[in-house]
DNA sequence: TGCATATTTCTTGTCGACAAATTAAATACA
DNA sequence: TGTATTTAATTTGTCGACAAGAAATATGCA
């Protein structure tokens, strides 16, 4: 049956545009939506039982953070992952690591160490369980989650981007491979949430500078593992 | 004569929101839109001559950059600056600042130096002429310029936040005390400038810090002295 | 048949109107 | 007179419809 749909009569008023802008972004960021595709106005007003008007708004936030392009009077799509500029990419992500990270050694509370913990829990069970997808998305909740924790909501918004920019690239590399993250970065969170609780900002930076180096070196690794194919198909 | 309802049918299609967009913005940068000024749809749509949907559309893309807060179904208002939490804002402003002036110095192109130089001068008038709007928007427009120069998206969106936020800080101050800048922020950009064209990319981050931390020490200072004055009065 | 132009179809942008939520005002009651 | 409840007014959120632009299709002509 139609989820979707059968909510129409009740809908609270004004919930309608984060609905439909939750679910259009966990679908582009799990590349149900690959990019590219197009997004269709009618098609969603249908699918979500409601006029144009708020599908336009979840629209209009989602090309406000970089999801979606929309071109003037012609259609919108889901927007591409820009492999050529990808040092960009990794040059912003490992700062933001390092700088979350250093200020959440600084400025965290006992309330959300628990939080941070509890979503490393989650990891590991993704680990364990050989979960991809959930592998994924609590990592960068668990990384969300330490930047948080450092309370300078400058670096937390353009780190929740990047991360959010990097479930996306992760998850085309697992749906190619289905490959596992290394059990070693699952220690690795655990020395990081270490430094932090021991307030030691210096050893904390470090840790997750090395941390990330070792994240974007593995996907640089699988990137040219892609372009080869690429090549050779 | 009201120029913006006189525009109202020689408008292109899809240009509405655009105007609206980039009026509304400058008038709260210029806190000509105090912040908690209300904001009202209706009223707006009347003074530009269009129907509502564009100008919510608008509002929403303003939302987004944090200029404006919209209550659901109550009142929307332009965002108030977050005076407690300044210091996370001047942390993430000098971080930008380095960053950007370091990547400007390895990955610029000559015509970028054009542009930089050019934005300079016009800085450099404005400190002449004792300007202080110019000053804070042609500052801005400077330092976006060498961020761009920087070639990295991730960076340069964070940072024109950042000097967006920064405007209306400054237009606070501007509009208490009819003060300057000192004249030697023109010598330290041209210092600046100097390093990212020799591409000394150590030179250019250490110049960038200082001059950042020296805006920085300006503005605290007469943050400090803001607040004795709504003390004593 | 090949190309340029005209027509149709489709999608987006804008509009005016209505309904729900909230606030302000008015009325009732102690 | 002060407070609680109802009613009215205001403002936001949503809708269906229409118009403009662009793409697709059809038509005219060599």
């Amino acid at each position: 049956m139609d989820n979707e749909t059968s909510l129409r009569n009740e809908r609270k008023r004004g919930s309608g545009v984060k609905v439909v802008y939750d679910i259009l972004r966990d679908e582009i960021l799990d590349l149900e939506l690959p990019p590219g595709s197009p997004i269709d106005e009618v098609q969603l007003s249908e699918r979500f039982g409601m006029s144009r008007t708020p599908i336009r708004e979840a629209l209009v936030r989602l090309a406000g953070e970089g999801l979606i392009d929309t071109l003037p009077n012609r259609s919108t799509m889901v927007s591409q992952i820009d492999f050529l500029n990808m040092h960009n990419y990794f040059d912003a992500l490992v700062l933001m690591y390092r700088v979350t990270t250093q200020l959440a050694a600084k400025n965290h509370r006992p309330e959300d160490l628990e939080v941070v913990r509890a979503l490393q829990a989650e990891f590991a069970d993704a680990v364990e369980s050989q979960d991809a997808l959930a592998m994924i998305s609590t990592n960068a909740a668990l990384h969300l989650a330490i930047a948080e924790a450092g309370r300078n909501s400058y670096f937390t918004s353009l780190f929740s981007r990047l991360l959010n920019e990097g479930r996306r690239i992760l998850r085309l590399y697992y749906q190619s491979y289905n490959d596992r993250l290394p059990r070693r970065f699952v220690e690795e969170h655990d020395e990081i949430i270490a430094a932090i609780a021991a307030r030691d900002t210096e050893l904390a930076e470090r840790l997750a500078r090395e941390h990330a180096e070792q994240i974007v070196s593995q996907v640089r690794k699988l990137l040219v593992r892609e372009e080869r194919l690429d090549i050779t198909l």
